[in-house]
DNA sequence: TCCTCCTTGTAAACTATTTCACAAACATAT
DNA sequence: ATATGTTTGTGAAATAGTTTACAAGGAGGA
C-alpha cells in the first residue's frame, strides 16, 4: 500500500468528499472516534467500497481492522478541500438568491467568508445586505485588489451573467459559483461550478407520469419513467437503517430542528 | 433511422435538454427558425454530438443538410421534460433559500407553479410568503390531498430533511429537489435531485491553489489542481466566438440586464 | 505464539457516458 | 439530372466512474 496520487481525481469523487467532512463533523460532535467504511454506508448510503476508493485517491487514512480515526480523517479531508483554512467570497448579484446566500449559516460553519457583495442596481449600491454593504459591481476589480477573494458566486439574471463574469476573471476571481443557466466562457485557468434550479426541476418533471393520458398520441416521449437517481438512497430492507449512533445525533440536535 | 427509445436515458442528458430547452426558447424570441447542431455546440459549448446524441434517445428530430426547426424542438423537448403542461410544486422551509426561491421568476416562466408553503416555526405559519400563507407542514398530507402537488422543494436545516421527506412522501409527493446536504432514504418511486452549496464550493475551493505554501511538509494533499470542470468551457481560439445571432440576443434583453 | 476475525487499499471487471467517424438524407447549384 | 456540400442519426471506440473481489494488515483471544 502506498501511492501518492499524481493523477486527476473525479468530480464526483471531490462532491463525495465534501459529504464525508459534514458527516465526520457530526460524528465528531457525538464523540465518536472510529468509524469503519461499512458503517459509513450505512449512514450515508454511499458504498463502502466508493468510500474507500474515493480517499484512495489522497492516500491511506484508515488501519485494516479497525477503520478511521473520525478527527484524523475529518481534518485531512478539510485539508485536501482547502477548506481548512478561510476561504474569502464575493457575491455577485443582491437578488432573492443572493440575499439568502449571504444568511446560509453553512457558510461560515465551512469556513467560507463572504467578503464582499456587489449589484449594478443603483437602487441597491449603497444600501446595507446583512454585514455587508451593497458595492456598484464596476468597482469589483478595485475592491477586490485589497480583499484578495478568489471564489465568487454569481447570482445574477442568464442575460447580465456573461458580462459579469469577464469582470471577476478580470478582477483576480480563479472559481466561480455560477446559478445563471449558461455555460460561462472563461480562461482555462478559472474554475466554473453550475447550479441550475431548473434543470433540476426538469429532471424532477421528466420521471414523473403524466396525469391525464388523454393523448395516447404520439406516445414517443413517454419513456424513462422509471428511471433512478444516482443521488437516492433505498434501504435494503424494511428496518431503517438508522443505527443508534445517528439516531443520537438526530436527537442531539433535534430540539433545534425547527425549519 | 428509427428506434423509438425504450431503454433508460442518461441524467445527464436530461439535464442537458433543460439546457437545450432554455437555449432554444432564447432563439425563438430572436426569431431564428433553424439551427445546426455545430451552431448549438458553439453557442453553449456543448459537443454538437453529444446534442444529437442526446436528441437520438427520444426520436428523430432534425433535417439532414438542414438541421433542426427551433420552435418544433423546443415544444417537443419541452414534452418530453412535461414543462409542456403546468407542474404543481410544493415548498417545505420558509428560511432564507425558501423564500428567495419563491420569488425566483425562472419558476414561473418554465410552468413550475408553487401552489403552498409549509413551514413548522409557529412564528412563521399562518403569515403570508409572497402570494402564499405558510401552512403547517403538519398539514400538509390534508392539504395536498386537495392539491394534488407531486414536486415539492425541501429547504429545511439538515436535521429535519429526514422527519419531512417522510411526511411529503406520505402526503403523495413523487420528486424531491432537497437542499440540505444529505442522502435522503425514500421509497423506490420517489425521485430525489440534490443540490448542494457546500459541495459546490468545496469542489471549487478543492481547486484553488494555496496561497501561503510555508508548509512544504505533507504534500501528499497538493494536487489535483489543474482539474476541469466538466461544465466549464473554453472557446478554441482567441475571438469571442458569440455569433451575431448571439449577440442579437444579448441586445435584445441587455436593457433588462440590471441585477 | 498461533488462530480467527475484521477491515483496509486496490487491481480488475463492469457499467455509464462521451466522442469519433461515417453512411444516408436532403438542399442547392450547374 | 448529376454533382457538391451540408448536416443528421448512430454504431463503435474511447473515456470515465463504480463495484467487485481479494490479498494483506492489524486486533484480540486462547
Amino acid at each position: 500500500m502506498a501511492h501518492i496520487n499524481n493523477g486527476k481525481v473525479p468530480i464526483p469523487t471531490l462532491e463525495r468528499l465534501a459529504t464525508y467532512l459534514r458527516f465526520l463533523i457530526d460524528l465528531e460532535q457525538c464523540n465518536v472516534d472510529t468509524i469503519s467504511s461499512a458503517e459509513v454506508e450505512r449512514q450515508t448510503g454511499i458504498n463502502a467500497a466508493q468510500f474507500r476508493k474515493d480517499l484512495s485517491y489522497f492516500g491511506e487514512f484508515g488501519k485494516p481492522g479497525v477503520g478511521y480515526n473520525v478527527s484524523d480523517l475529518q481534518s485531512r479531508i478539510a485539508r485536501i478541500l482547502k477548506v481548512d483554512v478561510e476561504q474569502k467570497v464575493v457575491l455577485v448579484g443582491a437578488g432573492n438568491l443572493g440575499s439568502a446566500l449571504v444568511g446560509y449559516p453553512g457558510l461560515k460553519e465551512h469556513r467560507f467568508n463572504l467578503v464582499a457583495v456587489f449589484d449594478n442596481n443603483y437602487g441597491k449600491i449603497g444600501k446595507p445586505l446583512w454585514n455587508l454593504e451593497i458595492n456598484d459591481v464596476a468597482a469589483i476589480k478595485d475592491i477586490n485588489s485589497k480583499l484578495h477573494a478568489r471564489i465568487a458566486i454569481l447570482a445574477v439574471p442568464t442575460n447580465a451573467a456573461q458580462r459579469v463574469a469577464d469582470l471577476l476573471v478580470d478582477a483576480g476571481i480563479d472559481a466561480i459559483l455560477n446559478f445563471a443557466p449558461i455555460l460561462l466562457r472563461v480562461p482555462a485557468h478559472v474554475f466554473v461550478r453550475n447550479v441550475s434550479f431548473l434543470q433540476e426541476l426538469a429532471v424532477l418533471s421528466y420521471h414523473l407520469t403524466r396525469d391525464s393520458d388523454s393523448d395516447a398520441g404520439t406516445a414517443k416521449d413517454r419513456i424513462g419513467q422509471n428511471g433512478k437517481s444516482d443521488n437516492e438512497y433505498h434501504p435494503k430492507s424494511e428496518e431503517h437503517l438508522l443505527n443508534d449512533l445517528h439516531l443520537a445525533a438526530s436527537k442531539t440536535i433535534i430540539s433545534e430542528a425547527r425549519s
